[in-house]
Formats: structure tokens, sequence, C-alpha cells
DNA sequence: AATATATTAATGTCAGACATTTTTGGCAAT
DNA sequence: ATTGCCAAAAATGTCTGACATTAATATATT
């Protein structure tokens, strides 16, 4: 018996990192999870055996299933018993659910497919929530939002603060899925984060572009304040249409985006 | 030392059922989270306690555990060590995992406030999502809406096989979905299964309704195979709306729809 | 050659002990 | 009486080793 195995590829698994001392709740989970979101497996590969992830990360078997229980929970991975552990599309992925969203955003060099499927996504869905939130929203919502405006203007002018500007970002959007008051828009708040993280990694904002994208929130803002459903929603297009040019998405010249450019089979 | 327990609910834990000897998967999750969906427990409330969950189900702590995991990964329950297990507040729950969908469906009396929210997702979302399809559908994904509008049709004169008719329905959306050719707008359609299923159960259809509902459905396929989003979009607002009138769901006589009546807080 | 059977290799489950974290109660000092 | 510290208890988290179950594969048998 050599230390060779037929269907294990152990180059693919030396390159796993060792978890970050500090990594959060569930480091092992993140550290596979980001492996997959990589491309380093492609659809139907076979994942290394608990066994070789055990002598790898130099942990229990237990924590391992833990963290591969996370996997599959996302519909990373497929589990069968007898069969072994295979990698499943990117179609099959549980893009919506919460976990998935904090390891895109942890990723440091985001899946190219991913970020543009959830910003066409936003393109579509997003100047239609900023519709419903100038109906429904609260003086609580707004405050938020507010809020969340100030620290992008506060921290629009510091180069060395663009980590916080793009969490007043965050947030900024995230408070204009909540105050739809429906609790799926609201979860779909979620899903912005590695969308405009990516963003802020990849674009190198000039002064006056940042006054432009500051000028174009606020009319977010005045519009949902105002309770004007049609003004908030062309000043969403607005704010889109600019990111899309940063992140290089086509948003053609349909009112709403052209969806049709990202296939999937 | 007495039988009694200071922060555990006996009368609680003896209400839940044993899991279906075919329980699927996971049975054991899915019966902990019908209970929690039923609205056994109040947001914030302490839930059983692992050993004492392994005693009333007969089975070892380790199940017990990968269970109450899948329950935490969905946001139904949150875990600390030293503290308990707590049950957390709907505004938490992942609507959007998958996993969350199926354990609604699985649901004999559905949430009331969960299926007015999911519908009132709908009802903002879907015509829109139907303005893609019409845009973006392939040859292929017309087949498949097809296959099951002529499912629908083929199972709605006899009223023993509601349930076949119901599973149709589902695929009639969930195809629609699809073929926006969008990889989130994709997931949202495993949303469907439990409102549509809800209002199967609880209404019963006539059947001049019925005729009345295949037409409006027919009027959605033609609009897409014709890739007029316009009219893609109307026909959905109108099948739709027949739902929501079955639902007793308050559609308005705006356009989309509006969910600020069902505030969260 | 086709079918049945044993082997193997992977995940799934069980059981018991121990580790870690949070809460709680008691005790002492101010 | 209140505060602060310390120890015990109670819950979840982890490790270990064994065995069960499933699926693929090799091997025998007719």
């Amino acid at each position: 018996m050599t230390a060779f195995s037929p269907q294990a590829k152990p180059s693919q698994l030396a390159q796993l990192p060792q978890p970050a001392e500090a990594g959060g709740a569930n480091a092992l989970a993140t550290v596979l999870a980001h492996a997959i979101l990589s491309g380093h497996w492609a659809s139907g590969d076979t994942f290394p055996r608990e066994l070789d992830l055990c002598q790898h990360f130099a942990v229990s078997r237990n924590r391992i299933r833990n963290a591969l229980g996370a996997l599959s929970a996302s519909g990373l991975i497929e589990r069968t018993a007898g069969r072994g552990t295979l990698v499943r599309d990117i179609a099959e992925w549980h893009l919506l659910d919460p976990q998935m969203s904090e390891w895109m955003a942890g990723l440091e060099s985001p899946h190219p497919q991913l970020v543009r499927e959830v910003f066409a996504f936003r393109l579509s869905a997003e100047p239609f929530v900023a519709e419903l939130a100038a109906l429904a929203a609260t003086a609580h919502d707004l405050a938020r939002i507010e809020t969340a405006f100030d620290g992008m203007c506060a921290s629009a002018d510091d180069p060395t603060r663009r980590e916080e500007h793009a969490e007043h970002d965050v947030a900024f959007h995230d408070a204009i899925y909540r105050a739809s008051h429906n609790l799926v828009w609201r979860q779909m708040g979620l899903l912005l984060r590695p969308s405009i993280v990516a963003l802020i990694q990849h674009s190198h904002h000039q002064a006056d572009s940042l006054d432009d994208s500051l000028a174009r929130h606020r009319r977010v803002l005045e519009a949902i304040r105002l309770r004007q459903p049609d003004a908030a929603r062309e000043a969403t297009e607005q704010v889109l249409a600019r990111t899309a040019a940063d992140l290089g998405v086509d948003n053609g010249d349909r009112r709403l985006g052209r969806p049709a450019a990202f296939s999937d089979g």
C-alpha cells in the first residue's frame, strides 16, 4: 500500500490554508467554503475524505463533520454514505442563505460569476424595493437610512477609511430593504454585502465620482422621506447605474437592466 | 433532588410527536422545526436541553445535535455554550433558505404570518420576474412552463388529484423564475411551494373558478412565448390577484400590491 | 457472460468522557 | 446592605474509539 489514493486529490488539499486563530464562529467551515467558492473544485468533483481533512487540519472528525454539515446545508456539497462528498454545481448553491453571503463577503477575490449574478439581481430588484420603502418607511426606518448616509459622508474624504465607508454603504441599502416592511425582502438585504465589498475592492474612487455617488444616494433618501415611490425608483436606478459602470456590468438601455446577459445554461 | 427542572418546559416537550418512520433525510430536524414554526415557543424562550430531547426521542445526543445544528443554520434557534438554546424571533429566521421552505411546506397548518409575508413578496416580485422571463426565456424554458401548464389542465377536473395539481402549479411558477436566467431569482422560486400548498389546502376550488385560473395561467404562458414583457407582467398580476382573493390577502388597488399592510414592528 | 456474493471504502451513528462557557449561589470585606 | 470574588452547577462544545450502514468494486459461481 503506497501513499497514493485513487480519487483524493492531495494537491488541492494541501493548498488549503490553516484556519485563522480568531476565525469567528466556525473557522473550519469558512476555510472549506472559501476553497469551493474560489473554484478549486469543479462541479461533480469529489471533496477530500473526512479522515484526510482531519489529518490536514489536525482536528477531530467531529469538527470536520460539523464543518461539512454547514457546507452541505448551504448546498455547496452533497454527501452520501458509501460514496463520499461531491461538490455541487453553482446553480445548486443556496445563494440566499445568509451564511453564504458571509462566506462570499469574506472572500479575498470574489467569485466573478456570483458577483455579476447578485448585482444583476440588485439591478432588477432594488429600484422596486426603494419604491416599496417610499410607501412603507416609518420614522425609525428613515432614521436608520439617514444615519448610514451621514456615515458615508463622514468617511468619504479619507481614503484610509474605505472599509468604514463600505460598511455604511451596506447599511444604507440594507436599511432600504428593511423599510419595505416585508420579511422576505428584508432577508434579501443580506445579499448586498458581498456585492458592495467587491465593488469597493475593485474600484478606485475619484474624489468627484464619490461626490457624485453621495449626491445620488441623497436623492434616494429624500425621495423615500417625501413618500415619492417613482422618484425613489428612479434615484435608485441612478445609484445602481453608477455602480454598474464601476463594476463593469452592462446595465443596457432598458428601464430595469437586462439579466438575460447572464445565462446559466 | 426531585424530578423538577427549573427552566425546561416538560409540557411543551411532551407535545412533540415521534418522527415518522420514512421521514425523509432528517426527520428529527423536521419535527423540531415544525414545532417552532407552529408557534409552540415564543421568541426568546428556552428550547429543551439536549439530554431531554435525547430521552424524549430515544436517540443519541449526536443525532439531536445534528438536528439542532440544522435549526441553528436556518436561524430558528441560537445556541451558546453554558446558556442553552433560545428560540429566535421570526424576523431572524432565514426565510430564503430552501430548507426552511421545505419545512414550511410540510407543515399541516402553516404559520399564518409567514404565508402572508411570502405571498406579499410574491405579489410584488413575481410580475416583475415574469417580465424578465418574457425577455430571457429559451425554448427549453418554454417547454418546461408548458409541460407544467398541461399538467395543471390534466389534473384540473378530478378533485381527487388536488395534490398533483398543486405540484404542477408550483412547477409552473418555478419554471418562470428559472426562465429569468438569474441565479438569485431562480433560488427564489423555491419559496413558492409553501404558499401554493397552503392555498390549495384552504381553498375549495369551484369548477368555474378553476377554469378561470387556468385561463389566466395560459395568458402568462402565451405572453412569455411571444416575448411581451408588459403582457406577461399584467397576466401574472391577474393570476396573483385571484390567488390573493382566495387566500384572503388584500392586494389593494396599487399596481403592485401594498406590503405596507404587513408590518414587522 | 451474467449474476450472485464478499470485500472495501466511505459516511452515519452510538456511547462515554472531558473541555469550555455561562450562570448562579455563597461568602467575605467594605 | 452592597459589592466583589470564588466555587459549584448546568448547559453546550469537543475528543476518542468503536460499530452500523450504504455504495462501489472486485471476486467467485453457474
